[in-house]
DNA sequence: GTCTCGTTACTCGGATATCTGGTGTCCGAGTTTCGAAGG
DNA sequence: CCTTCGAAACTCGGACACCAGATATCCGAGTAACGAGAC
């Protein structure tokens, strides 16, 4: 079970796009990390599907974040990037072979399907409860000028 | 980001070994779920090698837990099958492109990569939290009698 | 009758194919901007 | 000088290859049990 890289890039990218808070094309958010541009946009793409940024065409357009830091939570953004669906996904084997169980059950989910479920939404409940904002004030407190150094770096460079 | 289904597998078939308390052949476990008893059997070597279940080969022989059910976290069988490695791997990207940060950062782990792994050990820690024991009398809460269900069938069965 | 040995049947174990989904790339669609030409 | 039109540059958007890992299968390795034969 191996998340995707694309939330590690989706998320950094979010939290850069946070301290640029205008609009940005990708391909200058794929410098700032050395990652392939149109992959990057493959992944942008469904973070606008999911409404956590939006895109402007032409020229002077990009990315750029929907709403403010303090309302994205990790988990819209991971949910935007890997699907919306359980890691653990009950096939419902227990209803199969000889020691299948009685129809009668099969209105209340499996013990095994329950105690899975009862971890992850702790998970996600965890990830909910962090937001990009948490994020970025986190990485303010060991570097205190990415945000100017990103931003002069945004103004200044040619292409 | 999903789980492989070894993983439901595993854990129906632990707690059916928990409820059948001896050694069992493969192909005995893999048809009580109708499942492909080679593949099954690709995923119990992987329990085994984590010490969770023993293998007896020869006639009489199978897989039975090595431990009692009480001492089996949920935990240990996802470890077992999909690995130890954190779903979310870190690649740091940080100390690429443009927006690199400055190397004196590297010691301590990027905010996102803390964030994502604090929600990570949550899902852990609730899958460390529960036993096998603790699945197998929740479904003896529905199914009182599958466990003598099972037994007799193992014993009645030809081939 | 009992011991021994060989054969047989049974079961795990790892090496080997197949296939789905993540990874990566490309070109077309849409929009703004700029400049030139005409009035 | 102002307006209008067109071309070009820029950017997103989705369709198209590629590859690793999960899925599935097979045959060989190892072991216990059983029976035949000798003592």
């Amino acid at each position: 079970m191996r998340m995707g890289e694309g939330v590690e890039w989706a998320l950094h990218t979010c939290v850069n796009l946070a301290w640029l808070g205008r609009a940005v094309p990708v391909a200058k958010l794929a410098a700032l990390h050395d990652l392939p541009a149109a992959y990057l946009n493959k992944q942008l793409q469904a973070l606008a599907r999911a409404g956590i940024v939006t895109s402007v065409r032409g020229p002077g357009g990009g990315f750029q974040l929907a709403r403010r830091p303090e309302k994205i939570t990790l988990m819209d953004v991971v949910s935007a990037i890997e699907g919306s669906a359980n890691a653990f996904q009950c096939t419902e084997i227990r209803r199969q072979g000889a020691g299948r169980e009685d129809p009668a059950n099969y209105r209340k989910p499996c013990s095994v399907s329950q105690a899975m479920r009862t971890a992850e939404l702790a998970w996600r409940r965890e990830l909910a409860g962090q937001t990009v904002a948490d994020v970025k004030a986190d990485a303010e407190r060991t570097i205190p000028d990415m945000a100017a150094r990103l931003d002069f770096w945004l103004t200044n460079t040619r292409d």
